[in-house]
DNA sequence: GTTATAGTTGACGTTAACGTAAAGGATAAG
DNA sequence: CTTATCCTTTACGTTAACGTCAACTATAAC
């Protein structure tokens, strides 16, 4: 009934997927705990990471870098898995939506602010190096 | 000597500042435990910031919002105020300067990358919000 | 001067985000 | 089948970044 490609899909074990994102097994096992996300099991319990975990944890991580906390990730991605049939549902989750893009506009413009201020700095190094060495 | 202004440069005590900025003064004065940032004091000893301060300050707080421990921003404060007369450090400083403005760049585009993964999951949200009240 | 308000320095408490170690089970290699 | 290398859960430890008193001092308003 839905597009059910061929099984082989590429998948990683915990310790694949935490070196290749340079974070520790514990981390991506932590964030599981957090509800942030929730791998298949092999037979024997063992977790596996499909492409879409993969791209689900370096979400998390670019919020992360982003200075989120571990619950406002857990919100924005939160309402992607929204009750789709719930019209309210899914209307407040475009809400949220929304006010998380602007959000992310105004770190925009802060992050060229914050850039300005290390441009600053490097002038001033960069004349006084001028004059010292001239 | 040097260009010194009138006296009469707009000042702020603790709670105005951290009233301004949204934070508490406990969070300035552990700022400033952490040797970011040293205020001048009244006879009283009490802190009076300096429009300068308020500036080291909000560069503190942009820092944080974009998931810099303090000990970074300790670090990239640290250069401005580098041995001026040490031709050795402000070249050290220079060499750690671009490589802040390079981290710079990158959040950059983690953040276009974030903000994409934000659209894909509002797009969803719209086609299903179609369907539904179509 | 008195009183209210705000500021000061300790010092201990709290929370998020993991680190680390123990005790045991799963899997791949030989 | 054995051995080495992973994986599992459980549980306690750690660190950064503050919060929250307490006891005291400064400043502003009256």
């Amino acid at each position: 009934m839905s597009k059910q490609k061929n099984d082989e899909e590429k998948t990683y074990s915990i310790s694949e997927l935490a070196s290749q994102l340079e974070i520790s097994p514990r981390t991506i096992r932590f964030y599981e705990e957090k509800g942030l996300m929730s791998p298949n099991r092999t037979p024997g319990n063992q977790r596996i990471y499909t492409r879409k975990d993969r791209g689900r944890l370096k979400l998390i991580l670019r919020g992360k870098r982003f200075g989120f906390s571990l619950d406002e990730i857990a919100e924005m991605i939160g309402i992607s898995e929204a009750d789709m049939n719930e019209i309210d549902q899914i209307e407040k989750s475009l809400h949220y939506g929304e006010k998380k893009l602007g959000e992310i506009r105004r770190r925009r413009e802060e992050l060229d602010l914050l850039e300005q201020d290390l441009l600053e700095i490097r002038d001033k190094l960069l004349k006084r190096l001028h004059t010292l060495t001239e």
